[in-house]
DNA sequence: ATTGCTATGTATAAATT
DNA sequence: TAATTTATACATAGCAA
């Protein structure tokens, strides 16, 4: 819509496609604003640039959480139980990951090593020894 | 934009304003639909017809969970209930232990010591040579 | 109600400042 | 680099089927 044709793909040129993001942006903006007004619209429009800078709009006759429940109800898709499983499994994982780098601290400390067998014994020495090694470089 | 100019109000006449919606609606999905390809946007879309027809749009690089998130996180403006916050918060708390542990980790292999000062140092040689000595006991 | 048409108003790509 | 201008492409209001 202006001096040329474009076709609808990734704008290479990176100062192009951000002029083109901040001009668009408000024209949809504008356009969310207008379909309220006029059609008695409900709207919630969140644009991300790529920067991570984010503008919005919510119909003011309604709030976001409102349309999110709405959006639930009418779609039947999970929003919130969705994010509470994420947010458990994310829990799982780093708490998995947490466990393991508390053994692996505690077996650098020589504690808990009765579990070990002969060649984890070796592996563990070989680094406490590298780890030495390197402390005494530094402090000579 | 069309054989007249309109006034941006309430449109009357319900059939009219049945029409304008069906066309402005699709409109701005296909807006936004357009920035999210020119510009690398990220763009989440929901519309209520005074109907309580629902149409969206999400942008298919991201999930409408994850620009919550991020519009949580960037406008400071609550979503979740208190036990999502909750979860964040642990999260949080779980991922600061996590990093603590990872540097220690780093530091008794002899990693990222630049910045340990002479006592610190003097303190990990020492955590070092008392791991070293159990693995050993416990060999022998 | 929905679709297609088209004259006209808008949005905007490129140029300019 | 950002704001302004302008020519052009696009969106759409009113109409018709």
């Amino acid at each position: 819509m202006g001096r040329g044709k474009i076709e609808i793909k990734r704008i290479e040129n990176s100062s192009n496609r951000q002029v083109t993001y901040s001009k668009r942006k408000n024209g949809i903006l504008k356009k969310a604003k207008e379909i309220t007004v006029l059609c008695d619209a409900q709207v919630s429009l969140i644009i991300f640039a790529a920067s991570g800078k984010m503008h919005d709009y919510i119909s003011p006759s309604t709030t976001l959480i409102d349309i999110l429940e709405r959006y639930h109800k009418t779609s039947g898709k999970r929003l919130w139980d969705a994010k509470h499983e994420n947010l458990n499994s994310e829990i799982e994982r780093i708490k998995k990951e947490n466990d393991g780098m508390q053994i692996e601290l505690r077996h650098l400390k020589g504690e808990d090593i009765n579990s070990l067998n002969y060649k984890e014994l070796m592996g563990l020495e070989e680094a406490l020894e590298n780890g030495l090694q390197s402390i005494r470089e530094k402090q000579a």
